[in-house]
DNA sequence: AGCCTACT
DNA sequence: CAGAGTAGGCTA
């Protein structure tokens, strides 16, 4: 029972509690969200059915918001999401205390074998069939073939029982402090906020979400100016706490560039570039001139660069952040690091347990989608998404746009406050700790 | 380039 | 009929 909560813990937007995904316990409808969540892993796990699997997780969020015990069949069908086969399962359950189809699954060792396996990061649906194939079906014999496993896959394995327990607010906020003590040491400044269940208020959360853009002060004055002159009362004001926000989080604003619309010859990397990540605000006319701009830290960092402001590039500046953390004991290990997005694990003592750290680097002009972004929840993002499609506009983290009518996204609208996007789809605001879907 | 796994 | 959208690693 615990692996299957585990999967589905893993699942559900890692955060919130450890098996609360959109339920809590004192959730009149628990049970019910529970064993949906089980056959939305099984569907995932097992059969490898995204659709089902997003489904009954989807079921379940609905049944989690919903105020009182269901009753029957027909009261389920009118939640959203939930239609004719999954009311029957409803209805079988409050009726029989059971699940037959649960019951078997539950029983099956292929089914328990991949949900076990499941529980290492970076081990999905197809590598726990590949593993079950070769005969492992747990994790006490997967540590006697670790010749099977890419780099993430160890990491993973090495820390699995730490990953599994959650992370309590205060902690949180220490690995923030601590995070934020070191980048200070950096000539590069930050923008640092904490995202993910933690914005949403989780008392707990899954890892933690770093939302990092550097420093651009033509961007942040800008980003005032519009906010006073800004109509909307409920606009004004949360755009103002935002604003506010953003500004008490910048420790030195004194260093400014600009260097996603430079066309530099950077072969691989531009061409990587995509639409969304250039700029589009009538950018920071900026001081690329104010040389101070990416130097990183006193040290070795092989991009410590010799270029002026206009051709450092993100993986550089992430690069040396990852350096940087690495070398004040904070990070302890890397899953992934690429341009924008570090996966990895940090340990703040005297905490003896390992943390699953995420950092995303944004350009500034990129925050609000960022932060919108990164806070989630999971299931939340989707279903904005889904609205600004009907809307007539794709939503992502860098950016909201107007779909065209050949389907084809327009330029990037102008974003100055998370309010604002929500008012361009047509969505009422919501806070972060409204968004635990 | 396509798949897998991951992130919200 | 469509389903959110994207990053990074690995493989061929
Ligand atoms: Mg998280
Ligand atoms: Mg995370």
């Amino acid at each position: 029972h615990v692996l299957l909560n585990f999967a589905y813990y893993k699942m559900s937007s890692s955060d919130s509690g450890h098996r609360k995904g959109p339920s809590a316990k004192d959730n009149p409808n628990y049970d019910l969200c529970e064993f949906l969540m089980e056959l939305s892993a099984y569907e995932r796990n097992v059969t490898r059915n995204t659709f089902k699997s997003n489904a009954y997780r989807s079921a379940a969020s609905s049944l989690a918001a919903y105020p009182t015990r269901v009753t029957g069949a027909k009261e389920a069908s009118s939640i959203k999401g939930i239609g004719k086969r999954i009311s029957e399962k409803i209805e079988e359950f409050l009726s029989t205390g059971k699940l037959k189809k649960l019951e078997k699954i539950r029983t099956d060792d292929t089914s328990t074998a991949l949900t076990e396996l499941t529980r290492v990061s970076g081990v999905g649906p197809a590598k726990a069939r590949q593993l079950y194939d070769a005969g492992i079906t747990n994790i006490m014999e997967l540590k006697k073939r670790t010749e099977l496993l890419t780099h993430h896959q160890l990491i993973g394995l090495k820390y699995v029982e730490d990953f599994e327990k959650k992370i309590p607010r205060a902690e949180v906020q220490t690995i923030e402090r601590a995070i934020r003590g070191s980048l200070s040491n950096m000539k590069q400044q930050y923008n640092m906020t904490v995202c993910g269940s933690y914005r949403r208020g989780s008392e707990r959360s899954g890892d933690v979400d770093v939302l990092l853009t550097y420093d651009n002060v033509e961007v942040e004055r800008k980003t005032v100016k519009l906010e006073e002159s800004s109509s909307s009362l409920t606009k004004e004001t949360n755009a103002k706490n935002e604003v506010a926000k953003k500004r008490k989080d910048i420790s030195d604003g004194s260093s400014d560039e600009e260097n996603h619309n430079k066309d530099n010859i950077n072969t691989k990397k531009n061409r990587k570039l995509k639409a969304d990540q250039k700029y589009t605000t009538s950018s920071p006319s900026g001081s690329s001139s104010d040389n101070k701009s990416y130097a990183t830290n006193e040290s070795s960092s092989p991009s410590a660069n010799k270029e002026s402001a206009s051709k450092t590039n993100h993986r550089a500046m992430l690069q040396s952040v990852v350096h940087q953390l690495q070398k004040d004991n904070i990070v302890t290990d890397q899953l992934s690091l690429g341009d924008t997005k570090f996966m990895g694990v940090c340990r703040v003592p005297p905490e003896e347990c390992y943390r699953r750290l995420d950092i995303r680097l944004l350009a500034p002009e990129h925050y609000y989608c960022g932060i919108l972004y990164f806070t989630g929840s999971d299931l939340f993002n989707k279903d904005m998404r889904t609205q600004a499609l009907a809307a007539g506009f794709t939503l992502n983290e860098y950016n909201i746009r107007p779909m065209g009518s050949t389907g084809v996204p327009g330029e990037p609208l102008h974003v100055n406050s998370e309010l604002e996007v929500f008012d361009y789809i047509g969505m009422k605001y919501k806070q972060p700790s409204e968004r635990n879907m």
